[in-house]
RNA sequence: GGUCCCAUCGACUAAUGGUUAGGUCACCACCCUUUCAAGGUGGCAGUACGGGUUCGAAUCCCGUUGGGAUCACCA
């Protein structure tokens, strides 16, 4: 196929024009909380989708229960969306052609498709309360069987009959509508990472469409939003794959092509369970808060399920929406591993010290003036530049590297363990050699040159001298390599430290 | 328990019938070295199991086992 680039480039452009035609895909969470590390990753697919095929990308807010309603928790979505810059297309906050986007706002739309259903006899009046339902559930339950809406015993407009459903309607008593799927036959339908899937409707319970307060639930809206946004694909978690023959007898219904679904593995645990929070962070928020890079948590979770070659592991945003691509998207959970997202935090940071140390003294800043720290940017800068590869996370700066900014506070364990009683007279003399140097001209080199031909002169090895050295400039057991250290603190500050650090003793 | 989904190194994955099963994280060793890192080199380590199909199977089919999801007037 390589060897022919005419016969490549035609079978690129055809693929190019029928999938660009009009890829619709939304993001649909339900505001109970916070944005999920797991939705955000869907979100990203969603996005990548859109993007790769020049479609769009729609937000779209699910609240349509609203005892789960959480105070905040659409400013927490949408706010972390934007931080990863995913950015809708169209939602509530942008509008768009096909709106309302919230759920709540659409309530109209669902009462008469759940009424059309009922005409089409497709759905049908239940008054069932919860707690009949609770006892058909136990008495199913007892009998070893599957619990299931049984439609032939409960409350429901076949077993009260036409006059009495009619009665009990026109009293304004509770009804919900439920969906009547059928006894026989079975659903099929194709799913894009997953193949060909085959439920026998049996196994399809008769699900509640309409609640009794007016609402829809999850299915009834789920299907007639997709379709009345024109969404084409449906890229959503796989938890929802076990209810999706409901959705399809739904289009079916109703007369409605589905639109191609593509149900995503899930984020595990390190015990492969569902990603949850009892066993760490799964909120993006907290990944923002700790600092993570945008760019480096984006990399990492996109290839949480998904990898564009098994051979590079650093990707652009760009690069993503080049390459993604659906059906090379992993069937099984992924661990959510924090090490690997550490080393590819690290990795970024690298690489903005040397493109973008800007951005990493922007990030610092604030930290540092929390602390009361005030230091110049360039500074600042020297400082992430002397230090970065000593963390992982940029936030880490300002407490690993506070010895840059302050008083150095002595590590008096390191100190026992590297003392010796000649300690003081080299420590004085290495001062001697520093207050000789020009401050203008006072940088790694020069301070190294210095230093080595006292160590020569005196017969020593740097090893003999780097411990107490760094002990006297930094008080600390670890840190960067002391010339550059040395170097960046500049002469009056090291002649101060190592004065500071001899007055002491 | 019913239904559905899934199964390559400890983790993330590549290999879509023909490779000594490749890469990355982690781990181990060595090198570098003034500490700690970073970096470099090397190493450990995998197709869950059993049957088929085929000249040939990680790859296709069946079964077993294991794991997960889901079974609300939640999404």
């Amino acid at each position: 196929m390589r060897s022919n680039p005419y016969k490549t480039s035609v079978v690129q452009i055809v693929h190019i024009i029928i999938t660009t035609m009009s890829v619709r895909v939304r993001f649909a969470p339900s505001p109970t909380g916070y944005l999920h590390v797991g939705g955000l990753r869907t979100a990203l697919y969603n996005y990548l989708f859109a993007k790769h095929h020049g479609g769009t990308f729609i937000l779209r807010i699910e609240d349509t229960d609203q005892t789960r309603y959480v105070e905040g928790s659409v400013d927490d979505i949408v706010s972390s969306l934007e931080w990863a810059g995913i950015v809708p297309d169209e939602s509530p906050q942008r509008g768009g052609d096909y709106g309302p986007y919230v759920q709540s706002d659409r309530t109209d739309l669902y009462r008469a498709y759940a009424k059309e259903l009922i005409e089409k006899g497709m759905g049908y009046y239940a008054f069932d309360t919860a707690e009949e339902l609770d006892r058909m559930r136990e008495r199913q339950k007892a009998a070893g069987i599957a619990p299931r809406y049984d439609r032939s015993s409960m409350r429901n407009q076949f077993t009260l009959g036409p006059e009495e459903t009619q009665r009990l309607l026109d009293l304004g008593e509770p009804a919900a509508v439920r969906m009547k799927v059928p006894i026989t036959g079975e659903v099929k339908f194709h799913d894009v990472i997953r193949g060909n899937i085959v439920v026998p409707c049996k196994d399809v319970d008769d699900q509640i469409l309409l609640k009794s307060d007016n609402f829809p639930t999850y299915h009834l809206a789920n299907v007639v939003d997709d379709h009345t946004m024109a969404i084409t694909h449906v890229i959503r978690g796989e938890e929802w794959l076990p209810s999706t023959p409901k959705h399809v007898l739904l289009y079916e219904g109703f007369g409605w092509e589905a639109p191609k679904f593509a149900h995503l593995p899930l984020l595990l645990n390190p015990d492969k369970t569902k990603l949850s929070k009892r066993q760490g962070d799964v909120a993006t928020h907290d990944y923002i808060n700790k600092g993570y890079f945008q760019e480096a948590f984006l990399n990492f979770i996109v290839l949480l399920g998904w990898n564009p070659s098994g051979e590079r592991e650093i990707y652009s945003i760009d690069e993503l929406v080049k390459e993604f691509q659906l059906e090379h998207v992993n069937k099984a959970g992924a661990v959510f591993d924090l090490k690997k997202l550490e080393w590819m935090n690290s990795q970024y940071m690298k690489s903005y010290v040397t493109n973008n140390l800007g951005y990493l003294v922007e990030q610092v800043q604030p930290t540092l003036r929390q602390r009361g720290v005030t230091a110049s940017d360039e500074y600042v800068g020297n400082v992430v530049q002397l230090l970065h590869e000593r963390i992982t996370l940029i936030t880490e700066l300002a407490d690993f590297g506070m010895y840059m900014f302050t008083d150095p506070v002595i590590d008096e364990e390191f100190k026992a363990s590297v003392w010796k009683d000649n300690s003081a007279d080299i420590i004085r003399g290495i001062l001697d050699v520093i207050r000789t140097l020009d401050a203008e001209n006072f940088n790694h080199d020069t301070v190294h040159n210095a230093i080595s031909t006292y160590v020569k002169d005196n017969g020593m090895k740097f090893k003999d001298i780097g411990n107490i050295l760094r002990l006297a400039v930094t008080g600390k057991s670890v840190g960067a390599g002391m010339m550059d250290t040395i170097a960046i603190l500049g002469k009056d500050a090291s002649v101060y430290r190592i004065e500071r650090f001899l007055n002491s003793l």
